[in-house]
DNA sequence: CCATATTAATCCCGAGAGGGATTATTTTAT
DNA sequence: ATAAAATAATCCCTCTCGGGATTAATATGG
């Protein structure tokens, strides 16, 4: 999969696993402790939504995210 | 470098990053085209963060960000 | 040890985030 | 093609983010 460099991938990212998981995002919102507006706010690419959030809602996925500098 | 599992985790890496780079969080803000302030959270971890910002930080610094799924 | 640069912590204020609920639109399945 | 489910788009509201400027604390070096 393709590097994150902006919101739209971001969001578009998380979609498509919620979705590999079969999940609504109703329930990934429950899940993740955010509300439904933000997830989908997440998912369409916003660029202000905020990080802690955005991380909860990954982790309820069991998705990782790894930063990658050019000495790593 | 570890996976990002929380904002403190990803504030520690972008100030790692800058420090190894040798600029300081003036040169990086607006090099980021961010305000100062906003850097000096970012880096500190706070999750209110917004998602847009703190991406372009990272591709200011050259970081890039991979998502990671069981998939993948 | 003192001067200077870098980082951190406030203050005020406007702009925008995000929650819940409702309604509309789209997607999916039968 | 129609019914049901899922997603999207509003509205109102409160709360906090984020910017700039100033002041304080910390780190770096001469």
């Amino acid at each position: 999969m393709a590097y994150i460099t902006d919101t739209d991938a971001l969001g578009n990212a998380i979609k498509a696993e919620r979705r590999r998981q079969n999940i609504t995002q109703v329930e990934l919102a429950a899940l993740s402790g955010v509300g439904v507006r933000f997830l989908r706010e997440l998912e369409k690419g916003k660029p202000g939504c905020q990080i802690g959030r955005a991380i909860s809602v990954m982790s309820a996925l069991g998705i990782k995210l790894d930063v990658i500098t050019r000495e790593s």
